[in-house]
DNA sequence: TTGACTTCGTTGCAGTTGCAACGATATTGG
DNA sequence: CCAATATCGTTGCAACTGCAACGAAGTCAA
């Protein structure tokens, strides 16, 4: 037995809480829309602006490989939820955007995600505020330092 | 646009952030073993307690499907980090343990995850306590509903 | 302009995953 | 004791994943 504390290390605990929370909250969206976590994080992204976003940004951003970023949107396309063209100032540069069904979907899963974050923190009560604003901070550090 | 705002969502936010965690502390088991993510999961749980443990106490915690357990734990067994028995007084049972070999890698890994755990949370400064603490209050909130 | 080099997104492939089904074992009720 | 039911871990399978390789498009320097 080392002193190695499993209920002290950070990169563990957060995935078994994270990987708990996002499978918990999928069922929502799988239920109701069949769409896969891949899938719905990226509609997540694509719905923050209205402005087209290349393959490149979302992944970048997002810490999802090209080619789940790609095929999640080939599939959201022909499901609808996604419009796809090329942008025309650099032709290698794929844009992406909702489509007005995938607006629409966002517009119904919004109130659903809201309600989800709220009960899903209210265990932190009066903590939850540093709490997220600590998770925030961790996600910028790491942006600084990480992808130089 | 909806006034859904990905940045205030932790189910995604946390999934972003322990996705690169996870990934980035991968490298130190991945490179000096050979281990997988789901292996060093097993082994790091075993680690806790020189008791046999059970598939089934095993992703029970750790938010790992019992296939992944199996095979994990098969994997570790065949490199000889782990050792599989029959639990003799429920047949059904498999006790896992880490052989010897496997106590000497988690010595060895032990003091390289604190160093990183420390270094993740650097840029949380004096809010780090908190931090840790919320997250055990999540984990914690959510067995004591979660799993009935 | 041309040729070397870079960047972007897609695709092939091998390995991994989650789910359901299964065999083996244990428990329960009559 | 037996039959019905439940639990445990493994395995088959179809879907998904990450990586590397690729073609297409752009950039840069000579």
């Amino acid at each position: 037995m080392t002193d190695f504390h499993l209920d002290d290390f950070m990169p563990y605990q957060l995935a078994v809480l994270s990987s708990q929370i996002s499978r918990e909250f999928a069922e929502l969206y799988t239920d109701r829309f069949g769409l896969s976590v891949p899938e719905w994080r990226l509609v997540a992204h694509l719905s923050q602006t209205r402005e087209p976003v290349s393959v490149r940004e979302i992944f970048e951003r997002v810490d999802m490989d090209k080619s789940k970023v790609s095929r999640a949107a080939s599939r959201l396309e022909q499901r609808g939820y996604v419009i796809k063209s090329v942008n025309p100032s650099d032709r290698r540069l794929v844009e992406l955007r909702l489509s007005e069904n995938g607006r629409a979907m966002v517009e119904e899963l919004a109130p659903l995600a809201r309600r989800y974050d709220q009960r899903c923190l209210e265990a932190l009560g009066e903590a939850e505020p540093a709490f997220r604003e600590a998770v925030r901070l961790l996600l910028e550090s790491r942006r600084a330092s990480g992808d130089t």
